[in-house]
This record gives structure tokens, sequence and C-alpha cells, in this order.
DNA sequence: TCGCTTTACTCAAACGGTTCAGGCACAATA
DNA sequence: TATTGTGCCTGAACCGTTTGAGTAAAGCGA
């Protein structure tokens, strides 16, 4: 330690107690808020920790009452598409907003692989470093859930419903959304449709796959889908293939902002014009999504207001007072000038409906 | 707690000094790879803790040894321009890299307004939360530097390096990447250069102004200069303003990838076409700058990189063997298809109105 | 055999809070 | 008057770990 900072010796109930005269109990209830003291000397000892400027110390604080009074946040995703996917920082933004109300730290880490992820949950909990974590990006038969239950560590998923475990989720409807999507896009006249899904692991995506090819099917359109793991290649590669069949899509729905604005560009770069040769869609909507040209029509979610909601329900998990799921507003469309009625093409019909507005 | 989920009593030293035979401290001891035990009797020890699979209690830890294990960043930008920058997302990767290897926590704060961050301060070195803290976004005459200083906290700001405080800094040569991209355009042929600065009061957006006017004195090249926010908003705007002139700038630096991608939109509705009427340069590439078209010439630099540095330099501030500021790779230049010779124009003509490629 | 150092441990006091079982003074009740 | 509360506060145990002081046994040279 040689070297450092000097660092003052810190305030503690002890000082307080001495300078008002009174026990370390006395002062424990006064700062707590606790009945057992008269007005009065409550008052003073609360003069005196402001005085002193106390802080609780939070090691001392969680020894006793066994609660660390953090969150944790594992993200397991590649540090490459993390950072261009704004959807992690606007939902951590969220759930900071939440927690700081309550004096809640948020502990964050990155790690490479699903295994590592539960690692990290492990040492957590036995440290004692977290009181609950937020679990994102459920996957399908995921390991992590029977783990975090084995080890009795509070837990909200995100994204969800689940039907293998028993853990609390936060979701919303992403069918309905989906249905919105397709009709939308029926109902400028368009009759291939395609998706670009995300992982094909991750729940929601499945989801949202499953709900895209039963709703373009009620429709009587014609539907792709291909996968991809989310990086800017693979979503390039995926427009590539779609386009470059004899009959192609007339409208691509991506799976986040990212994918879209890699569709865009490799649609254009391919002679495509968008929306008059294909309209896009992408999922998610952020400012990269309105400076490109044509801005994409997307699906917009309030992602702060899910983190936050999120982050509620695991105090509530915390707590003890958890009461099951959590439905979320879903996303809605936003029209832009990325989606448009096809090109008539021969052999293809007039769009049935010009106009259809996102409600 | 009520109704909350059952959780077992954890394993601690005590289980497995009587497990073994021993006392708590012959078990400290060897949790700890400290002196003063036979090896055999070491050996038991580290196997009954692994058989039993203990984790140090944290808080515990840190009662005694008065570290909390974690470090701390706050990010004192408004939650919406934070989410459409990926720098951070990018330097906290860099950041937990460094940490994890050493399992100390990154604990992150999203506050609002300034005096808001050094609350946070106070507060996390009064209750023993964090060890040290990454101050990001230094200012002028910025108020935290002192009030971190009076409270001991060790701290690292990044970006700098600063005159008026003693705090260490991690930080990289701006003036020399600003000459180079200055340099760069004068040979290309501009004669009229602008920059699109971001807020005027962070040090590092200044400090890129005066290297930036400096150099295009020097080459002799008329200069202009506008502030910004950081928002969308703002560097529509100052492209507006810019590109109105009636002798308008032929290229324009802008001080983010954000504020890069938006002035190229205004440039195109504008009618100004890109490289030809007016190059762009953006600070900082992301992906955002590779999807528009043209793909935008930036500055790119190692953000992950930069974050992992200022975690060791953190790192070792904390263990009192920090040895001064640490000078970091700077940017380079990345030229693609947004900058080129500028289209001779007689005087001042008008941009022709052709074409904007898509509206 | 004695004194001396080493080795391998034990013991108990911190660290800074929380919490609970009293204790004391005084008022209210029987 | 004796009993019972009640309000206000004290004292001490406790949370799980670290750490310095203390100690018994073993090793060793003379």
């Amino acid at each position: 330690m040689a070297g450092g900072p000097k660092r003052a010796r810190r305030v503690t109930i002890s000082d307080i107690a001495e300078r008002a005269g009174v026990s370390k109990g006395a002062v424990s209830y006064a700062l707590n808020d606790r009945p057992g003291l008269s007005d009065k000397t409550r008052k003073r000892i609360l003069e005196i920790a402001d005085e002193l400027s106390w802080y609780p110390n939070r090691a001392a604080r969680s020894l006793s009452a066994a609660r660390a009074d953090a969150c944790g946040l594992v993200l397991a995703r590649p540090a490459k598409t993390l950072a261009i996917e704004t959807f992690f920082m606007e939902f951590i933004a969220g759930v900071e907003s939440a927690l700081a109300r309550h004096s809640i730290a948020l502990t964050i880490q990155l790690v490479d692989e699903p295994q590592g992820e539960i690692d990290v949950y492990r040492r957590w909990w036995g440290e004692h470093r977290v009181d609950g974590v937020l679990l994102v990006d459920p996957r399908v038969a995921d390991p992590r859930f029977a783990e975090v239950e084995r080890l009795g560590l509070p837990a909200v998923v995100v994204g969800g419903p689940l039907k293998d475990s028993k853990l609390p989720a936060i979701w919303h409807d992403e069918a309905l959304t989906v249905v919105e999507v397709v009709r939308y896009l029926a109902a400028l006249g368009h009759e291939r449709v395609a998706r670009v899904a995300g992982l094909d692991t991750f729940l929601h995506s499945r989801a949202r796959s499953n709900a895209f090819r039963r709703a373009a099917r009620d429709l009587a359109l014609s539907v792709r889908i291909v996968s991809t793991d989310f990086t800017p290649e693979s979503g390039a590669l995926a427009t590539r293939q779609l386009l470059s069949d004899p009959k192609p899509p007339t409208a691509i729905v991506y799976d986040s902002a990212v994918l879209g604005v890699t569709g865009l560009g490799v649609a254009q770069q391919m002679g495509f014009s968008v929306p008059e040769d294909v309209s896009i869609v992408a999922w998610d909507d952020s400012l990269i999504c309105q400076v490109v040209h044509p801005p994409l029509t997307t699906v917009t979610r309030d992602i702060p207001a899910y983190g936050e909601a999120a982050a509620i329900r695991l105090l509530a998990e915390i707590e003890g007072r958890g009461k099951g799921d959590v439905e979320f507003n879903r996303g809605v469309l936003t029209p832009r000038a990325s989606t448009a009625p096809p090109v008539a093409m021969p052999g293809s019909r007039r769009p049935r409906r010009t106009a259809a507005r996102a409600r």
C-alpha cells in the first residue's frame, strides 16, 4: 500500500454514538428509522451523523443483514455485437433508474460463452455479491434456469414466458406484433415476404419466426426465413441469399436494427431500390434506422421502460413478494419510408390497398 | 421474506475448519496461500473447501480487509445519447475484461447531471462500495477532480492529460491525429475545411478543436468550427449552418460517429453529394459509419483496448503502485468513400442539385 | 541434556454494522 | 401499596473473514 493516497479514517456509528453519548444500538435504531427512541434523541443522532457525513459501510451491513444491495447482469453476447446493438445500453439505463431509487447497485459482467455465465452466477451468489440477477436472451433448453433455481438465487428472466421453468419472467407478446407487421405488409400488397431472424436458439427469435410463418400462411403469402447470428456479416449474407432468388421477396423483416441497416445496404448495392423493389422493416428502433436513406420502418419498443419494469420485478422477487410473470407493452409498428407497395411486376397483382397506417 | 425461494445456508470457513479438524485461522492461511502451514494440511483444507464448494463472503472479507473488490464507473451523459454512441459499450467491454481477470466487479451508475456524479462518488466511497473509479469525459475546470482527491478515492481520468490536477490520466495524443486528418484533407485538395465539435466543455473536444484550427492555419486552409452537444439534432443543425454558407466547406470533420452519420444525411438532403461536393470524416469508427452510403472515412481507435488499459492503470493506483499518466495509441485515419478530392468549382458555384440518391 | 530457533498451528481481537434480551425510570392501574 | 406496563436506552452477541500474538512440539547444535 506504500505510496497510495492517504485515506482518512472513515466515520462509523461508534463515532456517532460517542459524540451523542449513547450506545451503538441507539444510533443504529435512529439511522434505520426504527422505533424505540425518543424523537429528541433520534433527531440529535441524525444531526450528528449528518454533520460527520457518515455513510453506512455496506460490507458491515451486508455481513449482518445478509444482503448485498446489488443486482447483477451478465451479458453473454460477443463484445463485438454487444456494442453495435443499442438495446443493452438502453436496457441498462432503465434498470439503473429503478435500482438507483433504492440505492441498489448494478454489477455488470461480460462473458464469452454461456458456461462462463453460469460460473459467474455461482460465484456472485457464493460471495454474496448480488441479491439477484436478470437473465437476458433466454434460449431453448437454457441451462441457466435450472442452475439458478438450484442455487436459490433470485432471478427474473427477460423474455419468455417460460414453459420449462418456474422462474418469473417479464415478456411481451411477440406474436401479436409479428401479426401486425405481416398484415401491414400484406395490406401494402406484398405477396412474397421474408424474415431475417437472429439466433435460432434465442426464444424470442424463435417465437417471432413461428408467428411470422403462421401469420404469412394465414394471409396466403409466400414466406422465407433465414437465420443469422446477429452480426452484420451474417445479415448481409442472408440478404444476398434472399435477393438472389429468381423470385425474390418484395418485403424483408429483420430481427434487429443492425441487421436491417446492413440489409438495406446490401439491397441497394445489388441494385434493388428501397422501397420500390423491396420493403424493409427492422425490429427495434434506433438512431441508425433513422439516419439511413430511406429511413427504416421499425418495430418500436420502450426499451428503458422494459429494463425498469424488469428491475422492479426483480426487487419484488428478492424481497419474496414476487407474483408471477409480468407482461409488458408489446412493440408497435412505426412506418417510415422503407416500406411501400411493391412496384407492380408482370405476373403480380396491384396492391389491394394503399395507405395502410399503423395504429 | 415469506414466499421467497429457500436459501441454503452457505458454507463458511468454520465449516471447513471443523471438517478439517483445524482452526479458522489455519483455513484462512490455506485459502489465501499464506505461509505457516504444512503442505499436507494446506492441501487437505483446499480439497475440503473445493468439495463443499466454498466461496469467500465478500462482505466479511471486505469488512476486515477494507477492500470492496469492485470498481465504479459513472456515466453522466443523458441516457438518450449514451445508447446511440457505441463508445461506452466498447469501453466497458474492455474495462470488464481487465477487471474480470482479477475477479473485481464493475459497478455502473447512470446519472443525469454532473453534481449527481459527485454525490455518487461520495456515497460509494463512504459505503466502501468501490475501491476506485474511472472518470470519463473530463471537462474544463472539472469539479470532480478536486472532490475525488479530497475524498482520497483512487481514480484514473480517461482523457487528458490534466494540468490542474494530480490525478493520473490515460490519454492519447489528439493533436497528432488531428494533424494527420487535416493534412490528408489538404493533400486531397481541400481548401475550406470545417469541424463539427462535441461539447466545448469536454477537454478532448476542446483539444481537438484547438489542434484543428492550428493545423488548418498552418496549411493556409480556411477553417470553421461549430459546437454541438453530441445529439443528432445539434449535429444536423451544425451541418445545415455550414452548408448554407455562400462558400461552404468542402470537407467536414465530425466529432463522433453519430454526428458524422447525421451530417451525411443532412448534406445529402440539401443536395450535396458526398464526397464530390463535400467530404466527410467522423471521429471513432462504428458499424453505423460503414453501412451508410457512402461509408464514412473515420478516425479509428481500439476502444476496448483503451478501456482495458484504463482499468489496469486503475488497479495499479488502487494498490498504491501508480506511476504517472499512461499514453495510449492514438487514433489512425481509416479512409473510405466519403472523402475525395473536391470537384473543382469556379468561385462559389452552388452545388448541383442532382444526385441525392435516396430521399 | 539443555537452550535456541523453526515449524505448524491455535486463539482471539478486530472490521462496522444489526438485533435482541434485558434494565431502569416513571406512569397507569388494581 | 404492589403490580403491571411502557418508553427509552444499554450491552452483548453475531455475521464471516483476516491477522498478529502466542504456544506446543520438533529439530538442532553443543
